[in-house]
DNA sequence: GCAGTAAATATTGCATTCAAAATTTTCTGA
DNA sequence: TCAGAAAATTTTGAATGCAATATTTACTGC
């Protein structure tokens, strides 16, 4: 099993380098639970299947202590579930569960379009703007990639917009937890349906101009719930994300 | 060390009797979260003083992994604060806090409102009738905390209403945190914006019988903002909640 | 064969241990 | 007396240990 040297961790498999800057490096939990969350989320636990701890240790190359404690916060943000004496298992975003989390996105962006209405800079709608017309350019040669992307980052710079960092939190840990769908749900996009999508962002932009944020937080509301019909559109049709 | 007997901890500094059934008593990590997670945003632990890990463990009776794996958790629900190397500090909300968090309680609320015209059921629509009416003989008597009591339980009917676990748990963790908050906004309630919300809460039953989604969820955005006025009055007035 | 049970194994939850910080206390020399 | 350094102490972060519970495997009687 365990050999003498390896405590020193310096031949951990793969935790340094591709660790980039997104986790918080500064305690093996931080990393961990960065490492844990997206290997969760990004499908490789697929199924309700038991977290298998002690395998996952080796993987990280970390004791089960930080392991376990990562567990605990994934648990609190539901993408695991903690079984008395059974450990955790994963859990699976089933229909209802997606379109849940898809009505509170757009419940908390109609939210950021709100406030962002009420101290939103003209530099910062500028900005929104020449964001928009990228994506439009984006989505005239239909390059999808970049659509998405333009599409994303006008999203956040809304949320940003409505300085509240609570909501931005929240925001980002939803947004993380259905990334993959999403992502889904933009490449299956339907011609017509993208179309409408980018008629729904002219009239965003021009409510975020005039800074009218009962309307502005209408038509995102709008605009994600559509985009969570051809999400789930996409989910159920073509098969059930992994075979 | 170990002689044979006390693993059954049945003397455990008081564990057992007080910890009712509220927490998740099924692992002993469970019920320290929640018990740590009331105890500091009581303020047992005031202004942002170092929470004392091992004294801590001994007035849960527990050891240090449980008491760790629960810090973790309130970590990541913003509760407090991780300091490398220099353990958990408690997170205590400044006015600005108070305000994004009320601000994302109004957005959720609202979202709530507007789901729950979706589906609400005229049971549950005269269910909070009811209430309206027994809250509005409470503020008839000027009786605050019945009053306080039905309040909540309508907006609780609401969420409820919304059919939407996610939004539900959302909203049940930032009215945690920010309820002493609000106990406390609704103690200095001054009479007229008491009258000031009645007449909102006519409104909202008023959208909630004709199922205006949209409606309701302007209505109860302002509501709730204007609650927020008032406890941020109350806060900075009076006294900063601890002398 | 195979349902049902008992032994063997693995996993879990928590306590304990230990090295590396951080903090506090004690010393030192003006 | 007191600023600054050194030593002692405490606290932290993480690994390891251990009893209790689950799970798997081996066995028994039909």
């Amino acid at each position: 099993m365990s050999d003498a040297a390896p405590l020193i961790r310096e031949d951990a498999p793969a935790t340094g380098p591709q660790t980039g800057a997104k986790f918080n490096g500064a305690s093996l939990h931080g990393e961990v639970l960065g490492r844990l969350r997206d290997y969760i989320v990004e499908g490789h636990l697929s199924d309700g299947a038991r977290v298998p701890e002690r395998q996952l240790c080796e993987m990280f190359g970390v004791s089960r202590t930080p392991l376990r404690e990562a567990l605990k916060v994934l648990a609190s943000e539901g993408v695991v579930d903690l079984l008395p004496n059974r450990g955790a298992r994963v859990r699976t975003l089933n229909e209802r569960d997606i379109h849940e989390l898809f009505d509170l996105m757009a419940g908390l962006e109609a939210l950021a379009g709100r406030l962002a209405c009420e101290s939103i800079t003209d530099e910062e709608v500028a900005e929104i703007e020449r964001l928009h017309h990228e994506m439009y350019s984006f989505y005239l040669r239909r390059d999808m990639p970049g659509y998405f992307e333009a599409n994303q980052a006008i999203h956040r710079l809304i949320v940003a917009a409505a300085r509240n960092n609570a909501l931005a939190a929240a925001y980002d840990g939803y947004a993380g937890r259905i990334r993959r769908i999403r992502y889904g749900a933009n490449l299956a996009r339907k011609r017509d349906r993208w179309g409408e999508a980018m008629r729904e962002h002219e009239a965003i932009l021009d409510a975020l101009r005039r800074r009218a944020g009962v309307e502005l937080s209408d038509i995102l509301f709008i605009h994600l719930r559509n985009k969570q019909v051809a999400a789930l559109e996409q989910m159920t049709e073509p098969r059930p994300i992994q075979a």
